[in-house]
DNA sequence: TAGGCGACTGTAAACGCTTACATCGCCACC
DNA sequence: GGTGGCGATGTAAGCGTTTACAGTCGCCTA
């Protein structure tokens, strides 16, 4: 182990207290007793020990993030953003994923204290009850993109949401606004909370233009690219064909795509295809992919801004939920633009 | 903050160090009692602080990855890889960005003293100079796909690197053996190591094929795609054109595609291409891209593992330098294939 | 010259835990 | 009936810090 705050003490000549005293700045110190403590400190290669500080004064500078089990880019480019903000306040991040399993979420969560000052969330879906029963009450909590089983609890977090809505919306109502009039849409997994937002903007962007809905165009879906397959598939058998595809993710549009084009379906031309989350991907299909653009990073950082916020107010401010907004990125395959890259 | 072990002792009516007893299943105690403390603990929903025991038992089951400050899914996959082997065994794992810049590298290393058990390097480059000054000598340390500056202090750490010569010697030997001769490399920045790696596997399986190399088919390149693009380029306008060309990445593969696509020539049929990474992007371009496939979750886990087992020896163990094989991953570019997907 | 003040430093308690050691019954055994 | 051993429990030290409190000293002021 290296060396304490004892030796450095006894190299200086002085008590513990006083080099606790330069080393947090704390109290008058006499310049040439601080040098010589500085000086035992950069000869022992002293470097205080977080644990025992932790012990007293009650704070670890760690934040937690709770990630679901399988992440890909979405959870990197997350906790990137939350890496960012952290590092700006000298705080470390302590990640731990987990099974669905609730027995093992509750052991993370007890793992957890001691250990962190605050903690983000960014499950699809956590019950609020396991959340409450297994963290200290004192403990701030971030929801990001995370919605809360028992809704009534809501109000107990924080949350920071994507606009999943609105972007549908734009997206949507983008087509619509090039003509499109029977815009078919390819929906995520029913118990999605993501999906169904997603779905009630392509809704909500119908009805705002107009469009009447029709069942018929609404094509299950959960988000895998297989899924985007057959549904274009499914599409294609469609009695008047739908000239608009709107799909609730990128790899549902990019399954649509394969599968329109192996019929010799024109997209643009003859059938508009828009995504969602813009994924890398999706600027390097051909055409180049319409997607409502995800700011993953910001998410973090924004969760991050409110988590440290209610670290330093102890828990005590005030909750609120807020919403990111996204962008409406227009390509070529939904024929409403100049071609970008 | 929530209960102490104080509280639960009392409220069981009996002393802490049964409390602490029942906590660890160390010592034997009574059945009843255990089962009052039992009692005790849930009622009181008493977790034990991480920092407290920390302290006196020197370990954290922490471990700590330091990564460079852009991280895209490479390291995203890595991360999980580490993370999922990490709570197999009851570790938490403590991430950490960093800018280039020196100091903060001393910074960000020394904050990890009393936080973690041991330590996973990510990053293009470090000297191992920083690191041994910066870090307890008995911390344990895993390099992952880094080369220490200091090459000679290489066998101070372990290390777990990925198999560019071999990935690339792979790939180049099955175009050679599907007939290819003239054979063209779009190199990586000449700086990074992997890239050196992957020319070396080039030429010694044009060695190996007995094909002779030629200066004119090795273009410099810094694995973006841009430069795959201009490499291209300059591709068509050789001589005798190859007929091959191997990119060391796969960016710069789709980049030199575009200028193929765009000059008109066929890939693969009047050039064959193949890149490495095997992004995910190489599966849906048209046509699907040949590459070397990186086990990127597994060098985590592996890496994990070797500090798990450090961490055991208290860090006394034989250091050892591993490497992970890569596997060749055949498509359509290649022309040496049945089509997958 | 006494009093006081401020700068500097040391002493010791406390944080929440683990663990070596001591204590206390109790039973078995010779 | 003493001895030893063992199971169950408590006592207390100690992990590396921070910090309230108490000194000590020099110097200024009235």
């Amino acid at each position: 182990m290296s060396a304490s705050i004892k030796e450095v003490a006894l190299r200086a000549g002085v008590s513990i207290a006083t080099v606790s005293r330069v080393l947090n700045d704390k109290g008058p110190v006499a310049v040439e007793t601080r040098q010589r403590i500085l000086e035992a400190i950069e000869k022992l290669r002293y470097v205080p020990h977080g644990a025992a500080r932790s012990l007293i004064t009650n704070q670890t500078d760690t934040i937690g993030v709770l990630l679901p089990d399988l992440y890909g880019e979405f959870f990197s480019e997350v906790i990137r953003g939350i890496d960012q903000a952290a590092r700006r306040d000298g705080f470390h991040v302590l990640v731990s994923g987990f099974h669905s399993d609730r027995a093992e979420i509750a052991a993370v969560l007890r793992a957890l204290r001691g250990r962190v000052d605050g903690l983000i969330v960014l499950s699809p879906d956590v019950d609020a009850q396991t959340l409450r029963r297994n963290l200290p009450e004192t403990l701030p909590v971030v929801l990001l993109n995370t919605r809360v089983d028992g809704q009534l609890d809501g109000a107990a977090f924080d949350a920071i949401n994507l606009d999943n809505r609105g972007g549908a919306f734009a997206m949507v109502r983008h087509l619509a606004g090039l003509g499109h009039r029977r815009i078919a849409l390819i929906e995520g997994p029913e118990e999605n909370a993501d999906a169904r937002e997603r779905r009630r903007g392509y809704r909500d962007a119908l009805r705002a233009e107009g469009v009447e809905r029709s069942p018929a165009l609404e094509l299950a879906g959960d988000f895998s690219e297989e899924a985007g397959y057959r549904a274009g598939r499914r599409l294609l058998a469609l009695a008047p064909r739908p000239t608009a595809v709107f799909a609730a993710n990128d790899s549902m549009a990019i399954g649509c795509l394969f599968a329109l084009r192996e019929a010799g379906v024109q997209v643009p031309g003859d059938v508009a295809l828009a995504g969602f989350d813009d994924i890398p991907i999706a600027r390097y299909i051909t055409p180049p992919l319409s997607s409502v653009h995800v700011p993953i990073a910001e998410l973090g950082t924004r969760a991050m801004e409110r988590l440290l916020h209610a670290v330093e107010s102890k828990n005590e401010h005030e909750r609120r939920q807020e919403t990111v907004p996204t962008t409406l990125m227009v390509r070529g395959s939904c024929g409403g633009a100049a071609t970008d890259h």
